[in-house]
DNA sequence: TTGTATGCGTTATCAA
DNA sequence: TTGATAACGCATACAA
């Protein structure tokens, strides 16, 4: 490998370390002859600084730790494009780091991306996280952390979400207009930001067009492909739905596949509206319009909003909430 | 931030840094009683030593380098969750790059990979890479490089594969097995190494059951939505075929959604068969049977032959291509 | 068994 | 304008 220091440079040109690197970097204070010299011999022996060094000196590792539930969900995938093409821009590099919904992993992970001297934190919470002391601890060290997706329930913190409620509002609303009558609503477990921001505007959305919410219709359903084929065939055995909100990608993967596999005279007239960003709810077997989350939008603005948070290290900058709109596609 | 040093300890303790740093090193010329103390002393402070200058220290920085062309595509998601799976047991981190299928961010990606001191790479190429002369030199400095899926016409490197003439095959069989006697292929560019795989698959399956090959059922097919609509088009228009063989994610997507947008009479008994992962192949419109890669698997064999490499860095490790074997999945 | 001193590559302080 | 030197945190060769 090209390991070319800058004492290797200042031996050759009979200076000192301290005039190369100041050459280097430009300073003002080295002659522009000698400048050049540097310059343009550095450039002959393909001279790159050590990153390492740089961050042993500067307290700074340029890289930014993301942590996910998982990384092969349509969503995440999104957002991690999102957040890679503006750290890229910045210099920063992008440390990849799951939790597969484990609250335990979340924590190590966490433990893992500070003790690795990440400079800051972009996250969405596990599915199973209902404590968040792991979070204050990093947080009162005042390292830098973006939430997104599934946040806590911490007011002083810089959160990327889109807007859950006016989503999950919209598609009720539309299936309303549609004629639906009996909307169900199957959705995350209840402990997460957007179960519960989602079911409040479902709510809200039948509320407002004098639809009487039937907690039967409300189901919190888990990841597992068993756990939807339980919820689907209760449903609609028992309940008569005649649509069916529901929400996130594998929510709605799984109950495509429940209601693909068991099906019924109920559920072939069934309306379905997923909250997702499946690329390929235009071609399923039934047409899903969908709530499209704008995941690669929400990777760019916590990225940038990380980042202006790290060059701005000392100054404070506000808290602050970025609320995005989500798209309703119909299908 | 909890920036506690072996100095620190050394401090605390009233003894040197060397007898702390060889005590966490659980070195065995440091007495029992020491050890003991300094290890309870390090628990009680949370001390965690830092990575950046033990990496600077040993010339490693326990990161490897992952470059895909495109995170957000199921395919390269599941070997990232493969590669994430093996690197964090083994206490190295990812960090993830993409090309967007760019001979020059591909380039460039890799000389960051290179400047940022990753131990080793695993990469698949991009589309447009038919150079490669930027690999030839990060092999020549003995820079540790995995392959995978992708991979370069280079004899003595590490691969990590699946069967594609042996997938393609099955595919283009099982399409024969069915009676379908006008098979068209729609691949990729042909430059990757994939494309030529698959492509020899198809042809000898053809030939086996004595179906003669014919060059205008076979199109090389671009990543954008429109050279799926044009190649349909021509396909479906001019060529008659009675079924299809449409290799990667992307094209199937959109290979799909072009004779969805486009029925025809001819396209309605059209035979699908993707080489694909794509998770919601059994939930689209039309049934979809696939060739699936072992993706997860190949992500794990890629991390675990780097690592290998990685550890037994003097001794050398034969190159060696690993080949996995694809599913064929009826729908 | 423990301590002293040095170096990894860089930057910055202080002198010259 | 340049150079000598220390420091970032850790690990080790060499001394004691």
């Amino acid at each position: 490998m090209n390991n070319i220091t800058i004492k290797d440079i200042a031996n050759a040109l009979g200076i000192s370390n301290s005039t190369v690197s100041r050459a280097l970097r430009d300073s003002h204070e080295i002659s522009e002859d000698t400048k050049a010299k540097v310059i343009a011999y550095a450039k002959a022996v393909n001279y790159h600084p050590n990153p390492i060094a740089q961050s042993l000196r500067e307290n700074k590792s340029y890289s930014i730790g993301v942590i996910v539930p998982e990384i092969a969900n349509n969503y995440f995938s999104e957002v991690i494009n999102g957040i890679d093409s503006v750290a890229s821009q910045h210099d920063y590099h992008v440390v990849i780091y799951q939790t597969h919904e484990s609250y335990e992993r979340e924590i190590s992970t966490i433990q893992h991306v500070l003790s690795r001297k990440a400079d800051g934190l972009i996250i969405s919470l596990s599915l199973e996280t209902n404590d968040y002391s792991h979070i204050h601890s990093a947080m009162e060290d005042n390292f830098p952390i973006i939430f997104f997706d599934r946040v806590p329930p911490i007011e002083n913190c810089y959160k990327v979400v889109s807007d859950n409620y006016e989503g999950a509002y919209k598609a009720t609303k539309h299936m309303i207009e549609k004629g639906k009558k009996r909307i169900a609503h199957i959705t995350s477990p209840p402990v997460l930001s957007i179960t519960k921001e989602r079911l409040a505007g479902y709510k809200a959305a039948l509320k407002d067009n004098n639809i009487e919410v039937d907690d039967q219709l409300i189901k919190y359903c888990g990841f597992e492909p068993k756990d939807a084929f339980v919820v689907i065939d209760e449903l609609i055995k028992n309940q008569k739905p005649d649509s069916i909100f529901v929400c996130s990608d594998r929510l709605a993967l799984n109950c495509l596949e429940a209601i693909k596999n068991n099906p019924s005279e109920e559920s072939k007239d069934l309306g379905l509206i997923g909250y997702t960003n499946l690329k390929t709810a235009n071609l399923l077997y039934t047409p899903l319009s969908t709530i499209r989350q704008p995941a690669f939008e929400m990777g760019e603005k916590a990225a940038e909003l990380l980042i202006k948070v790290l060059k701005s290290k000392n100054q404070i900058v506000d808290f602050e909430t970025i609320i995005l709109k989500n798209e309703l596609i119909i299908r």
